[in-house]
Parts: C-alpha cells; sequence; structure tokens
RNA sequence: GCGGCCGUAGCUCAAUGGAUAGAGCAUCUGACUACGGAUCAGAAGGUUAGGGGUUCGAAUCCUCUCGGCCGCGCCA
C-alpha cells in the first residue's frame, strides 16, 4: 500500500466521512494524477450536488478534517474546488526504500480465473492473430497469478471436427512418417490443402474421408490413434513455437474441443430439460432474448446441428459449464479476436439462461485484427499468411544485425538477438490496446527508441551497467533512499504507483497500461541517469542512496517486462 | 437491416467524466573525449470525423449523420 493514490484515497476518504457522515466515507475521493500538484482530488465538485453546497465549501470542509500531515507536504484548493495535493520528499523516498526492501507485495483476492487463450487450430497455420491472443493471454495469466489469483490456463485447441477425416485418409495415404515430417515442420497450410484437392478431385477419397469421420465420432480405436498421431504431430510445432516465444502454455494447460466431446450430449439434454433449448428446422437452439438477424428474426445459438452434428456453441457451452462447476471458475476470460464478439455475446447469454453462470465474470477480450504497413490484413507479398516461425525467426535475425557492431561472441550475440527479437515483437502486440487493430511493423518494433521493447531493456541494462562498473550489485544496495533532485523525486514517485498498476491491469485486462506504464519508468530513469551521477555522487550517503534507486529501478522493470513475458538480457 | 470494434498531431498510438487532450516516430534546434550516445534537453505540430443532448465539467456518457474494418442458421 505504498502507492500515493491508494493512500490518499484511504486518508481522504476519512476526512469524507468525518467532515459529512459516516455514508460519506466510501464514496471515491477521485485522487488523479495532476499537473499542479503530484495528485488532485476531484471530490469536492461531485459532492457538491449532493451536499448542496459550493463545491469550494466542500472542499474547505474536506481539509479541515484531512490528517495528511506525514503524507503531504502541502494542500491547497485551486479553481472550482480541486484539492491539489504535494507529497513530502521524506514519504516519497521511505515508501521507495521500503518497496526496496520488502518487495512488491501481492494483493492477493485469491480467485479462481480461468483464462481461455491462444487456441490454435491443428488443422490450419498459426498465424500473427494467435500470436497476438497467445501473447495478451500469456501475460494476463502472469500477472493474475503474480497478484495471487489461482490461474488456470486453457488452450482451447481446434482438435475436432469433420476435416479431420479428409485429413486422416490424406496421412495414411501419404504416409505417416512424411506426413510426421510435414506437419511438425509446421507444413500445416500445405497439407490441409493437399488434402482438400484429393478430396476435390477423387470422389473415392471423399468417401473414404466422410466415413472416416463417422468413424472418428463413433469412437473407433484405431480412428482415433491415427487422430491422435495427428494432433501430435502438429502440437509438436505449436510447442516450438511456444518455445521460442516463451510462453508458459504447456501440455497440461491443453484443453482442445475434442475434450468437451463426451459432454456435449448431456450439455444438450440439460439445456432442453430447462427449456432453454428448442428444436427449430431440424436443429436445436438456443435463442437468447435480445439477439435479431437479418429479417428481424429471433438469432439462434445451434447446439445440435440437423444432421445430429455439434457445432463450436456446444462446446463452448459445455466448457463454461465444466469450468464453472467443476474448475471452479470465479472469472472466465476468454482471449479471442474480436470477430467473434457476437459468438460470445449469445454463448454467455445462453449459459446465463441455462444457470450456468451466475455471480461468476466471464468476459470477452477482443483481440484485434493484425495489419500489414499497408494497412492491410496481415500478409506475405503474394497474399500467403505469413508462418509464424518465420516470423520469429525474423524478427531475431534483424535484432541480430543491429548488434553486428557489437563486440559479443556468437553466443551471446544470439542470446541477446533472441531476447530482443521476441521482446520486441511481444511488446509490439501487448503495448497497444488489445481490441485495436494494429500494424505489423518490423522497424518500429525494433527501434531502440520510442516506445518499444529494446528501449525498455536498454534502460534496464544501462543500469545494470551501472552496478557493474562500480562493482556493486542490486541485491546489496538496500539505500536509505533520500530524494533531492527532482530527477530522483520524479523517479520515485513513479515506481510507487508499480503494484496499482497491476492490480489496474488485472482488473481490466488491459496489459497496454503496464507497458504506459513501463514505458514512463524507463523514461524517468532516463532523466535520472542524465542528471544524477551515481557512481560520481557528491558523497557516500548520496552515491547509496542513488544506487538504491536504480535497484528499485531495475526490480520494477526486470519484473514488470517479465508479467509481459519479456525477459532482459544482462548487456545489449 | 442487426451487432461488435473504431475514427484523436504528418505517421503509430495513449488519455480510470476533471483544470491548458498526452507520448513516441518523423521534422527543426541544442548538448558529446561519455557512471555505455543504442543518449539526453528543447521547439513546433489539434475545431478529438460532424451535428445535437446530459453534466458544474465530455475525446470519454446518450442521440443522430458520415466514414472504415469485422461478424450475423446448421464451418470453427
Amino acid at each position: 500500500m505504498s502507492d500515493p493514490q491508494l493512500v490518499l484515497t484511504e486518508r481522504v476518504q476519512r476526512a469524507l466521512g468525518a467532515a459529512f457522515g459516516e455514508e460519506y466515507s466510501s464514496a471515491d475521493p477521485l485522487i488523479r494524477p495532476s499537473q499542479f500538484a503530484d495528485y488532485q482530488a476531484n471530490v469536492a465538485l461531485s459532492l457538491g450536488k449532493r451536499l448542496r453546497r459550493a463545491p469550494r465549501e466542500v472542499a474547505d470542509e474536506i481539509v479541515s478534517h484531512l490528517d495528511v500531515a506525514d503524507v503531504c507536504a502541502n494542500v491547497e484548493i485551486s479553481g472550482p474546488g480541486f484539492l491539489n495535493l504535494t507529497l513530502r520528499d521524506d514519504w516519497i523516498a521511505g515508501e521507495a526504500t521500503r518497496e526496496l526492501r520488502e518487495g512488491l507485495r501481492a494483493g492477493g483476492e485469491r480467485r479462481t480465473v480461468v483464462i481461455d487463450y491462444s487456441a490454435p487450430n491443428i488443422a490450419k497455420e498459426m498465424h500473427v492473430g494467435h500470436l497476438r491472443t497467445t501473447i495478451v493471454g500469456d501475460a494476463l495469466a502472469r500477472i493474475h497469478e503474480r497478484l495471487g489469483d489461482r490461474v488456470i490456463r486453457q488452450n482451447h485447441l481446434g482438435d475436432w471436427g469433420t476435416q479431420f477425416g479428409m485429413l486422416i485418409e490424406y496421412m495414411l495415404e501419404i504416409g505417416e512418417d512424411v506426413a510426421r515430417a510435414q506437419l511438425a515442420s509446421g507444413e500445416i497450410n500445405e497439407f490441409y490443402q493437399a488434402a482438400r484437392s484429393r478430396f476435390d478431385a477423387d470422389k473415392e477419397f471423399a468417401d473414404r474421408s466422410r466415413r472416416r469421420v463417422v468413424l472418428l465420432q463413433g469412437g473407433d480405436e484405431t480412428t482415433l490413434a491415427l487422430w491422435r498421431e495427428f494432433v501430435d504431430d502438429s502440437l509438436a510445432y505449436i510447442n516450438r513455437v511456444y518455445d521460442k516465444l516463451g510462453v508458459t502454455l504447456t501440455d497440461a494447460d491443453l484443453a482442445g474441443e475434442s475434450k468437451y466431446n463426451p459432454m456435449l450430449a448431456d450439455t444438450i439434454e440439460e439445456l432442453e430439460a430447462k427449456g432453454v433449448a428448442v428444436e427449430s428446422e431440424g436443429a436445436i437452439c438456443v435463442f437468447p432474448p435480445g439477439f435479431t438477424g437479418r429479417d428481424d428474426q429471433p438469432l439462434p445459438l445451434i447446439v445440435r446441428k440437423s444432421d445430429g452434428g455439434y457445432g463450436y456453441a456446444t462446446t463452448d457451452l459445455a466448457a463454461i459449464r465444466h469450468r464453472v462447476r467443476d474448475l471452479r471458475a470465479d472469472q472466465m476470460l476468454y482471449v479471442v479476436g474480436a470477430d467473434q464478439s457476437l459468438h460470445f455475446q449469445m454463448v454467455f447469454a445462453a449459459a446465463r439462461e441455462a444457470g450456468w453462470l451466475t455471480g461468476q465474470r466471464a468476459e470477452h477480450i477482443q483481440i484485434g485484427m493484425v495489419l500489414g504497413r499497408d494497412g492491410k490484413r496481415f500478409r506475405t507479398r503474394s497474399g500467403e499468411s505469413v508462418k509464424l516461425m518465420d516470423l520469429l525467426d525474423e524478427a531475431v535475425e534483424r535484432a541480430g544485425k543491429v548488434l553486428a557492431d557489437r563486440d559479443y561472441d556468437e553466443e551471446t550475440r544470439n542470446e541477446i538477438a533472441q531476447a530482443v527479437g521476441i521482446g520486441a515483437v511481444k511488446y509490439a502486440d501487448l503495448s497497444v490496446n488489445h481490441a485495436s487493430e494494429y500494424i505489423f511493423d518490423f522497424d518500429r518494433m525494433l527501434a531502440l527508441t520510442g516506445n518499444t521493447a529494446p528501449y525498455l531493456m536498454y534502460a534496464a541494462v544501462r543500469v545494470r551497467s551501472i552496478f557493474r562498473r562500480g562493482g556493486f550489485t542490486p541485491e546489496d544496495a538496500r539505500g536509505p533512499i533520500v530524494v533531492g533532485a527532482p530527477a530522483e523525486r520524479a523517479l520515485a514517485k513513479q515506481l510507487l504507483a508499480f503494484g496499482s498498476v497491476l492490480t489496474q491491469v488485472a482488473e481490466t485486462s488491459e496489459p497496454h497500461r503496464l507497458c504506459a506504464y513501463l514505458f514512463d519508468v524507463a523514461q524517468a530513469f532516463a532523466t535520472f541517469f542524465e542528471e544524477c551521477p551515481v557512481l560520481k555522487a557528491p558523497d557516500e550517503a548520496t552515491r547509496d542512496s542513488r544506487l538504491a534507486l536504480s535497484a528499485l529501478t531495475l526490480d520494477v522493470l526486470v519484473t514488470g517486462l517479465g508479467l509481459l513475458g519479456i525477459t532482459v538480457p544482462e548487456r545489449m
């Protein structure tokens, strides 16, 4: 609780209670960063009407009951009733020292949060869209865990469906070894297209494929074994991508569509028994209220097709039920493309009707499309979708080129290039609001200046460099921190906000706020680095203070980037 | 037609209903034998697509118009 915004919120609330009665002590004091002071409280203006008094009078009243002598050096009323709050230097310094020595404590609410993310389709190539859902979801998972939540990752793999009949038959035709090699190297699209053209050209092959689907859905052992092999071969590639990306997903988090297969019939039975699902044109549908289609007709969520098959709506409903009943989720995040918006609205509505979703939060974290530099859907020049591994390799290669003139041995250079290249791609994904479309541009994301991963890494590396040069370690720099110079004060104040930024990011599922915060930290450090000599500080106490401030900066940067899934190299 | 996301500086993007809408890039001007210049400081750049409304206060909420992208009965 060292974040000034939280401390001031509590203090002002107490003053509100004392001044206007207990019922006002829970009002939000609206503490905001201010350009006229460190923070401002806007509550007097919003309370004016409710109290039927002039805002300035309200502000006066708050100030006379406000006990912040230990925190604030100055409190003044300004304008129509803003409360400008200036922090005491020694308070900032003291809190920063405490944060350094005690570490950033988790404010654990201990909720169970199910995060559904990545979800590649086994039968299709992973593309940049998957990259984004994977990276954003992984960051959210790390952040929730850090805050003490119980996080259950669910990789809703697309591993089931009618196309697998065709894929299995094709696998048999070309030989399992050949298929394995092709799938594990990520040539899934090529594989799919080849199978598809066989299916279209050869009626006999098509018939075999259809029979294979029936066998698969009927649980035929041999077919299931073949299917399993197909899935495993594709997974080998997907796991290589995860590995390269440094994503926390493992096989233990796999919860593909096939997993829900045994639950589907029962899911629909329950829906029908509750009167939620009804028969319509031969299919079983849920008509959640408030959804209409093209001709003003109620929009159906088809849970069983007229041919008896199941679609992904059924799977998603079964998954919700499972997550609430068995996994005991308090909150479910679906980190999925924005184009699925309507689908999830309907699924959530249907789950509410069925009584599966009650107090739990279910949210679709909409992921915007990734565009190329031309502003259109991200593709190669020839119009193909870009193979994910190639994309990552290119990022690393480009990062390596930037390092070419540095005096590192090859292994070190490769390590750094890896961290910088992958970090740059991830940060580019994360630093923009998840719902916005964003333009994928290597040059911009790998730039060493601006709001990029390389810049933030560089800031952290510069801190490390100070310690290396001086023969100190960050672990030994324990302060005390004293703030004198404006740059020291600004940096220390900025560092204190880390904890509440994390809380906010978890609450809103907006990792880009953490990026913005870390960028501000890096900039505050840059100014400090320029204006306040550390190793050449005028005296030992100042040096120790600045070393401590540097150590805390390093901790926040490395921890913060780590929560985004980004590794900071030792040197750059 | 319905729904979703969106329209903010030349470009890429921010802004938990608060005072003069902020960063970065690009542009221009400064500062280097450097605690690592892969840097820092400063300047310039805006009718927040447009109209109306709510509010003490709107980029933000409501409404209409214009424009863009995405989705909308048996693919996932």
